[in-house]
DNA sequence: TTGTACGCGTTATCAC
DNA sequence: GTGATAACGCGTACAA
């Protein structure tokens, strides 16, 4: 059986409430007393009990996390930083994995709202009008990862799409492309596929490049179906010369389409892609892309959140954080 | 403020117990009185509150996990069987990321311990006697995941090393491959670099080949360790016909050296990998390697662990899964 | 079948 | 500066 805090004062002659003060410093305790108490707490290896300590304080020191997949590099990069940022605040966390299946999400949502979390960090895949329902009913802090919540009231932590995704196809035109297609995700339920198309379209328009709409598709961040569109393409004879994938995966999809097709990239044909996953240096051409600050993202969502639990007011509640084009060997200048 | 039974019960006429008894169906409570008090819950939306209930029933329903990385496609696929499995059994799952660094791991060891969690699931790149010394000392169910603790009274769960390493070397030999090369983590602190080599030397001496110990090279699971040990092979002149890498990372080190000095996969040299990590299948040439089941892995583990906790006698202390030779375009014949 | 009362390990509010 | 004691929300002997 463990220690508790009555042993711990009837072995030092002392009543509980001095134990209890000595091991939160909450009043003024005699040097002597105290000592005394110290040794035997180290005598007896005693630490106090959260559980019942939380149960006094109403604060489990619990952050739920929930994610669509753990299994993935973007995602778990990310988890890095809130898990180290959170134990330096002593929180802990209580991972939540949902396959993106919105049952799961929401039953995960109450579950951890009954297990008395202080705060939860939330991803999906598609934010939907009952995750809003929900957390527009509890008061509980909310972050939302790299989801766009500009719309309505839920602090939320990503990078500029908009601007990432311009760069990156100024990048390609400086590069001498005028045919670039643009593989993304989806477009609806809050996702930044608008705002990359946007950054995309900004780019084309101001150096007068003509938009295709046959070179813009959806592929849901699937590598599967990037395959598909690029073979789509080479059938309709309309490949590009140069391709912004809005995903890595993606861009594997094309790159590896266009392979098994015949052609070489970047010789024939400039992929790039978004994310910098791991692979984005392994794979062989090494793969330009946009790197998101993933640990940071971590580390800020559950610094919002740990904010948000003492009470302190955020100043924004929209973080940006920087992102950075990486240039490696999948992009050829044609110039 | 929270519902709690005490509200339950005073607005559906009842004591407490009752309320407690239907919340639990511990003890038979009359029809007419379940249904009020069903009623009741439903209306006010009442929970339990799972910190009271800990700290009378000594139960957290929490398992702690301690992994080395969370951004590791391995690791990810395990945590995605331990999270859902330990879900079906009402277990919550308290996520520790250590580096793999030996303080990070004590020091959450003992955390959790604190945090009454009923269980511990390990995963560490090194095993070292502070580990055990710890797991000898206290006596929460513990299981260790891809370690080799057949030395000590521990609870594993992995594939069988020796064997998979044979098969792939057998694989390689009847392919018509005679000069093999062993690229390989480590070997000490209980890893299974032993074993793996056990059955590599195995399918060599069977076959009557030579085992040249130029050829095999310790690259600690680093993808650029392994890239290095095959620019020394090119450089030594003793490149071999086939590479075995026992993780896919080294593999892909492997081709992407040989792909940087010219030559090409598996035209020039063939090279296989061991784990399936998802890059093998994107990746071009597609890896042939040995699939681990890493979901099983995970689901395996943690219903050791609940049984572990329920008292029940598990049937072996250490659990050997069933792997899997994926064959794919990474190797090829040279009969 | 139902209700009363106690205890789980802590913190916080009082007195002293 | 120190010590009783009442909460916190729940499960469960025990009594009724």
């Amino acid at each position: 059986m463990a220690v508790t805090i009555k042993d711990v004062a009837k072995k030092a002659n002392v009543s509980i409430s001095t134990v209890s003060r000595v091991i939160n410093d909450s009043k003024p305790v005699s040097d002597e007393i105290k000592h005394r108490v110290l040794k035997v707490i180290e005598e007896t290896g005693y630490t106090p009990n959260p559980v019942a300590r939380s149960l006094v304080m109403k604060k489990s020191q619990l952050i739920g996390v929930v994610v669509p997949s753990i299994s993935n590099f973007f995602i778990g990069e990310v988890l890095n930083g809130i898990e180290e940022i959170g134990k330096m605040y002593n929180y802990d966390i209580l991972l939540c994995n949902t396959y993106g299946e919105l049952n799961q999400e929401l039953r995960y949502l109450n579950l951890l709202k009954s297990k008395q979390v202080e705060g939860i960090i939330f991803m999906t895949w598609e934010l939907k009008e009952e995750h809003k329902e929900f957390f527009n009913k509890e008061d509980i802090p909310i972050v939302m990862i790299n989801r766009d919540t500009s719309e309505f009231n839920i602090t939320s932590v990503s990078i500029d799409h908009q601007k990432a995704a311009y760069e990156m196809t100024k990048y390609l035109i400086d590069k001498g492309h005028k045919k670039i297609a643009l593989i993304r995700g989806r477009i609806e339920n809050y996702v930044f596929g608008i705002d990359q198309y946007k950054g995309y379209a900004k780019a084309m328009e101001e150096n007068n490049l003509e938009i295709d709409q046959r070179l813009i598709k959806n592929c849901e961040f699937k590598l599967e179906l990037a395959y598909e569109a690029v073979q789509e393409m080479i059938e309709d004879d309309i490949l590009p010369t140069a391709i912004f994938a809005t995903a890595d995966s993606m861009a594997f999809g094309a790159i590896n389409s266009l392979i098994d097709s015949g052609y070489k990239v970047p010789e024939d044909v400039s992929v790039v892609g978004f994310h910098d996953i791991k692979l984005a240096s392994i794979y062989r051409p090494k793969l330009t892309t946009i790197r998101q600050p993933l640990y940071d993202i971590g580390a800020v969502s559950i610094r919002a959140i740990v904010k948000k639990i003492k009470g302190e007011e955020i100043e924004e509640n929209i973080f940006v954080l920087p992102h950075e084009l990486i240039e490696r060997d999948s992009c050829k200048s044609i110039k």
